[in-house]
DNA sequence: AGCATTTGACCGTC
DNA sequence: GACGGTCAAATGCT
């Protein structure tokens, strides 16, 4: 998928990409000090700078999502858009359905982990494939209003179609550590690419999968109920959620696993390649990595 | 006990 | 009436 730009980019859009040039100059110090460990001045550490990084990036896809959920219906190239659902009950009438939800699907050989806490609410039968169907809704549909919804079906042998339904608007957007640690299954990583005009200049960066720190392992809470457990069907990764009461971390729901990962320059690592990351196709709240390089699908 | 999943029923659309 | 999406009671897990 490539990704497209608008002509004139409204405020948010603005604000958006100036929250990733921010991330991008960090990136950089941060692969200054990678690469000249011993010339850091010390103001900035590479985890501050880390830090630095994925707020730019939760801050652009806070961004991006508030744009996504004022959006008409819209599509693009490898979106699927449709009209189909998601029901809403009206207390008067029943069930209605909502005809312009935005939609947009992603296929995957593995099941992806797109860092937003989903709750399973229904599973049906289809007449197009001999798997079922499974409904996932915001886990904060309630507390806080959030519409998003998804469907996952089982496509193939080793295929999976998640079609995705309406923005997140809960503020949980983004888990990084979940990630970094769920959704790359493949190799255990993800890289991440800054692009510059020469592309020369890029700047990819490996964001590995910490060996754990204890006290943040304890701190997350993998919850796995029956669902889970049923061969052959679905297997939500999910459901993982942070609990604060173990570290004095401020933001618990986007810090701990991530706090201790380590972002590797790609120049500087010589066991792992480029091509290795090309697996990784991972969609993230309107944000894609894919084959390694983080795109915007932008639509009109 | 609290929370998540399962699953049959219900409802709207075609 | 078939189909697909959601609800909600029952059930299961921690």
């Amino acid at each position: 998928m490539e990704a497209s730009w608008p002509e004139t980019l409204p405020s948010d859009w603005s604000k958006a990409v100036n929250e990733l040039v921010q991330g991008r100059e960090f990136a950089n110090q941060l692969n200054t000090i990678l690469n000249n460990p011993m010339e850091n001045d010390g103001s900035l550490s590479s985890q501050d700078l880390v830090t630095k990084v994925m707020n730019s990036f939760t801050n652009s896809l806070s961004i991006l999502n508030r744009i996504g959920s004022n959006e008409e219906v819209s599509q693009s190239k490898d979106s699927a858009v449709t009209s189909k659902f998601s029901s809403v009950k009206d207390p008067t009438v029943g069930y209605k359905r909502s005809k312009r939800s935005r939609t947009w699907t992603k296929e995957s050989t593995i099941l992806i982990n797109d860092g937003y806490a989903w709750r399973k609410y229904g599973q049906k039968a289809t007449n197009n494939f001999p798997y079922p169907r499974n409904y996932f809704r915001c886990t904060y549909k309630y507390d806080q209003g959030c519409q998003a919804t998804k469907q996952v079906q089982r496509v193939g042998e080793e295929l999976y179609r998640t079609i995705y339904c309406g923005h997140h608007t809960c503020g949980n957007s983004l888990k990084v550590s979940q990630l970094s640690s769920d959704s790359a299954d493949a190799d255990s990583s993800i890289w991440i690419t800054f692009s510059s005009n020469d592309q020369k200049d890029n700047k990819n960066y490996k964001l590995t999968k910490p060996d754990v720190n204890p006290s943040f392992t304890s701190s997350k809470s993998t919850k796995q109920k029956g669902g889970n457990r049923e061969n052959g069907t679905l297997l939500d990764p999910k459901h993982h959620q942070y609990s604060s009461s173990s570290d004095n971390l401020t933001s618990p729901t986007f810090l701990p696993q991530f706090y201790q990962a380590d972002l590797i320059s790609r120049e500087n690592s010589s066991d792992c390649t480029w091509m290795n990351s090309l697996d990784m196709d991972v969609m993230l709240g309107g944000v894609v990595f894919h084959n390694g390089m983080m795109q915007f699908e932008y639509t009109e």
